[in-house]
DNA sequence: GCACTTTATGTTTTT
DNA sequence: CATAAAGTGC
């Protein structure tokens, strides 16, 4: 990419004269400002890398990032460079700061089960989707951050009240597993430098300069961060585009967009409207759909890149068809293109639509890539052995301690688990201090109470491993101890055992060689995976189609994009009808289309299998949003005869073509 | 009271 | 099709 800088783009890397917003459309090279900047300040204007932090809003996002800096700077004085999340951000100054807010450095970060598993017994009701209301609420609250007494001002209703109780008791609960939330992340830094101005003096000193991915997306916590790690200095780029914010749900406010120029009156605005990806009609068909929506910032993206090819839209029976006709016309592209599969991704709204895609790439032998998905650290045998090393870390876990005490088997069940946690309530204490103490062995037999005592003496042993031995020898002990391997092989068949237990081969070697050379602790090791950490196989070497949800395709682009399921109720989503929410459904059909650099073919189902039955589906009411003039319809009420003519031919070459490579 | 087997059930998006 | 709650031997 050595195309020279275009004069908005370089104005935005060389100005540091106060707070600086890039208004960046898709496609306009905004990480590639990020990255420059970056460059610039470390080359050109001597600032020390460990004064700088790059923020992003996903590990892929700032792995990259850091990759691409480190190419520029050619490996050399980025040292100390901060890229990451912020949430690993959070992380890392909630280590530093624990203890100023009564925790002890080794907190557990808990993952969205552990808390779904807290506030169900918190909420005393069974009602799943009531539970998970209850917790999107909880975390609305804290990433607006109103604590439980703040709340209760604002309270309403009875109901709101009963769950602002429970939003009290989730909190203190939290306090005693010494474990924080993903929201903690945030919310607990930003409580921190508001009440302790030197320690936010300390970080603001530390962290010189800000860069901020992806601001649209930002919540109210993550904002209050950001103003006090700038403080009155205010030196931060944030890069932005308030038609790509898809993240309303979690608690991202546009309204941080708004605010800062409101909140900065000395904000400089610079704008990136030359898009260097996408061919003219892609541009001009998402330009288009796009203007359907409310405009905060008002920006016209343009293309020098030719017209290209005119976008596809595709109508197939069911869902199961529609999957089966893209994957061959994806190998049938391919051939005829002379493309490599990496250049080729399948974009859709929900990770179940991604099945029928996995089993035709299978099917049809084709190399592929499931991001999104659920990742190695979620498989069952890998949370296991991740609940004894959370373990190890902070006995006080008690999700952790709940995990490895049922895993495997050891004479203590549902009843004795319920004495222990209701004793544990009492005393205030955790599952793992409640074994130890007298009044609880008081008032449970012996029978139960022995392998509890069995179960915290193999934690102890194990722990003085832990603080002088290496992490293999501490993971070698651990798995003789509880014989993982024969566990396996006890409840699950040869192939599934052998399958799982490679697994945890796997997942052992990759936590010895990260302990090893990065000197990790096992708490950092922990850490880091809750955080949302992968094994780092080179993702990018692999030559193979890219399945992802759209949320998790921002960001990334690709020369030929599908975007399917472009369903009424799929996208837009069912629930996501009400005016606001619907716009960001619309955001995110803009994400999918502005991925594509130069063909994109869209498609539906005209019914899609939910469970055992088959729905009638409509198609998406954003195809009707489009340009026209840049679309081609195949099959559906739009098709005409001719198009189905131009089908059968296709598949007819398809056919060919399979047939000469065999 | 524990552990294993069956059966119902249901899917937005992610740190 | 995978996970989680209810049912059945021991």
């Amino acid at each position: 990419m050595p195309s020279p800088l275009n004069v908005p783009q370089r104005e935005a890397i060389r100005y540091l004269d106060g707070p600086l917003l890039v208004l960046a459309g898709a496609g306009s090279g905004k990480t590639r400002v990020i990255t420059e900047k970056i460059a610039y300040l470390i080359e050109s204007c001597g600032l020390d890398a460990c004064h700088i932090a790059a923020i992003t809003f996903t590990n892929k996002a700032a792995r990259e990032m850091r990759e691409r800096v480190d190419k520029l700077l050619a490996g050399k004085r980025s040292a100390g460079l901060n890229v990451s999340t912020f949430h690993a951000l959070g992380a890392r100054i909630l280590r530093e700061e624990a203890t100023a807010l009564g925790y002890k450095p080794t907190f557990s970060i808990l993952d969205a089960s552990d808390c779904y598993g807290i506030v169900s017994e918190l909420a005393g009701s069974s009602d799943k989707s009531a539970i998970r209301r209850l917790q999107a609420q909880i975390s609305h609250w804290k990433n607006a951050l109103l604590s439980p007494a703040q709340a209760q001002r604002e309270a309403q209703s009875d109901a709101e009240w009963l769950a602002i109780k429970a939003y009290a008791a989730y909190v203190s609960t939290l306090q005693a597993y010494q474990a924080v939330d993903f929201d903690d992340l945030i919310a607990l830094p930003v409580a921190l430098f508001e009440q302790q101005p030197e320690r936010r003096e300390k970080w603001q000193n530390r962290l010189r300069y800000l860069l901020i991915d992806e601001y649209q997306d930002t919540n109210v916590s993550q904002y209050a961060l950001l103003k006090q790690l700038t403080g009155a200095r205010a030196a931060f780029t944030a890069v932005g585009d308030d038609d790509q914010a898809i993240y309303g749900w979690r608690g991202a406010d546009v309204e941080n967009l708004r605010g800062l120029p409101r909140d900065y009156p000395q904000l400089k605005i610079i704008k990136l409207e030359q898009n260097y990806r996408s061919t003219g009609r892609i541009l001009q068909v998402a330009n288009t759909l796009i203007a359907n929506n409310e405009k905060l910032f008002e920006k016209k993206l343009w293309s020098a890149l030719g017209h290209g090819e005119p976008i596809t839209v595709h109508a197939y029976k069911t869902s199961e068809l529609e999957a089966a006709a893209v994957v061959m016309k994806l190998q049938a592209d391919r051939f005829e293109q002379r493309a490599q599969y990496r250049d080729y991704a399948v974009l859709y709204r929900g990770n179940f639509q991604a099945r029928a895609f996995e089993q035709q790439m299978r099917d049809q032998r084709i190399p592929y890539l499931l991001s999104g998905g659920q990742s190695f650290f979620d498989k069952a045998e890998i949370k296991d052995l991740l609940a004894y090393l959370r373990l190890l870390a902070n006995p006080d876990d008690d999700p952790a301690f709940i995990r490895a005490v049922s895993t495997p088997r050891r004479g203590v069940g549902g009843s004795t688990l319920q004495l222990l946690g209701a004793y544990a309530g009492r005393r205030h204490a955790s599952l793992y201090a409640a074994v130890a103490e007298q009044g609880f062995a008081a008032q449970i037999q012996a029978r139960q109470l022995d392998p509890l005592q069995k179960f915290c003496a193999l934690l102890h042993r194990l722990q003085r491993i832990a603080a002088c031995d290496s992490v293999a020898t501490v993971l070698n002990e651990l798995l003789a101890a509880i014989a993982y391997e024969d566990w396996l092989h006890q409840r699950d068949d040869r192939r599934t055992a052998q399958t799982k237990w490679s697994h945890v081969r796997d997942f052992c070697d990759w936590l010895a060689k990260k302990g090893e050379e990065e000197s990790k602790s096992l708490l950092e090791l922990t850490q880091s995976i809750a955080l949302g950490g992968t094994l780092d196989r080179n993702e990018a070497d692999i030559d193979a189609v890219r399945l992802s949800t759209l949320h998790a395709a921002k960001g990334l682009e690709f020369k030929h994009v599908f975007l399917v399921g472009l369903e009424d109720g799929v996208l837009p989503h069912r629930d996501a009808q009400a005016d606001g929410r619907l716009e960001e459904e619309r955001r995110l059909m803009y994400v999918g289309i502005t991925r594509a650099q130069r063909s994109l073919h869209l498609s539906y189902a005209e019914r899609r299998q939910q469970g055992r039955e088959f729905i009638p589906c409509e198609p998406s009411r954003f195809i009707a949003e489009l340009d026209r003039e840049h679309l081609r319809f195949f099959g559906g009420k739009e098709a005409t005869i001719a198009d189905k003519a131009t089908t059968s031919q296709r598949l007819a070459s398809l056919k060919a073509l399979l047939a000469e490579k065999r």
